[in-house]
DNA sequence: TGATGAATAT
DNA sequence: GATATTCATC
């Protein structure tokens, strides 16, 4: 495609003839000022500083960020940008390798568009060109975006089960336990009431393999303690894990390539993926569709030659290093020291 | 009154 | 099929 769309020829409303040369006394020239498609932060450094980078900017993005600007102000619908930007703030840069939200592309797929309920959260890269009709779509935005479980997301969620005992594990606790900011209580609610849905499925046909369809799920083992009946209270057998979690992960700018997930290592692998088409699973799918902004690219992306860390690694048990004053992660901790004691 | 879990909706 | 939302119940 080409990149370097000029953004000199952006049209606010008026001619050239219209500027005010005045106003421009003392700027500077366009050759000195560093292109916004730029980035301020060298690689070296942002690597050295743990600093994610951004990904990279072309003068399309710019170009299209402007616009939506404009078109917000003029719509006067700023507030609900606003709305937009908390919402997706608390998934923050370095949450991105374990939290995988959809929304801002979630579009009318049966593509009648006859369920008005079914055109909310429509982006507007594209807007501009029928007028301002959005200017009432306030109220509809306040949903938060819609949540992926990802296999890291999901093997946290399975650890913190397990370890709490099927019988302990309320949404709430599994919510703190898990330490994921942004993650809601409705969402460990509903994920915990499918994964008690394929336990009981799982017990009821022990010899058979997971069913095709349990892809999320097969891809993280059920634990020991959960596999056995769960006798219930103090009965079961903890599973040692870090707890609580570090709010983040390690630094993971980029995805792993697809084809370490898909075949980990080589044909004869372990089973850990097994019974599943490598394009089938969900992370991958994940992987092959976006980058962690949410771009979509293909499985040979532009990112392709700069991912290196592949293994996440998580901090080490028993020691919770908290590197600056978090009053909520201290309370976990000392949540996790009375979970221990008490077991 | 808030949390839970099953049912239902999207 | 995955996830969100609703609602009866605790």
């Amino acid at each position: 495609m080409g990149e370097e769309v000029r953004i000199t020829d952006y049209d606010v409303g008026g001619e050239d003839d219209d500027r005010v040369s005045e106003w421009e006394v003392g700027l500077p020239g366009v050759d000195d000022l560093m292109p916004l498609s730029q980035s301020l932060v060298p690689a070296e450094l942002a690597s050295a500083f743990s600093i994610t980078p951004e990904p990279h900017r072309s003068m399309i993005d710019v170009n299209r960020a402007s616009e939506n600007t404009l078109s917000n102000i003029r719509s006067q619908s700023v507030k609900q940008s606003i709305n937009k930007f908390n919402a997706f703030k608390s998934f923050g840069d370095d949450k991105c390798d374990e939290m995988v939200m959809e929304g801002e592309e979630t579009v009318d797929l049966t593509g009648d568009g006859s369920d008005s309920r079914k055109l909310r959260r429509v982006d507007s890269t594209g807007a501009g060109a029928g007028g301002g009709e959005e200017a009432d779509s306030s109220a509809r935005t306040s949903k938060r975006p819609r949540l992926v479980w990802t296999p890291q997301l999901h093997k946290r969620f399975v650890d913190v089960v397990a370890h709490l005992g099927v019988k302990n594990a309320v949404p709430k606790t599994i919510m703190q336990l898990m330490n994921v900011e942004g993650l809601t209580r409705e969402n460990v609610a509903s994920h915990l009431q499918k994964y008690r849905l394929y336990l009981k499925r799982m017990q009821g046909l022990s010899n058979e393999g997971p069913s095709s369809s349990d892809h999320l799920f097969a891809s993280t083992p059920v634990p020991q303690s959960l596999q056995e009946s769960s006798a219930g209270g103090n009965s079961h057998v903890p599973v040692p894990i870090p707890m609580p979690y570090p709010p983040q992960m390690v630094h993971m700018p980029y995805p792993p390539p697809p084809q370490m997930v898909a075949h980990p290592a080589g044909p004869g692998a372990s089973g850990y993926h097994h019974g599943f088409e490598s394009h089938s699973h969900p992370f991958n799918m994940l992987m092959q569709q976006r980058d962690w902004s949410g771009n979509k690219f293909g499985s040979v992306g532009p990112y392709q030659h700069r991912i290196v860390v592949h293994k996440v690694v998580w901090s080490p048990p028993v020691i919770v290093k908290v590197t600056q004053p978090d009053v909520s992660n201290q309370l976990l901790a000392d949540q996790q020291l009375d979970l221990l004691k008490s077991s």
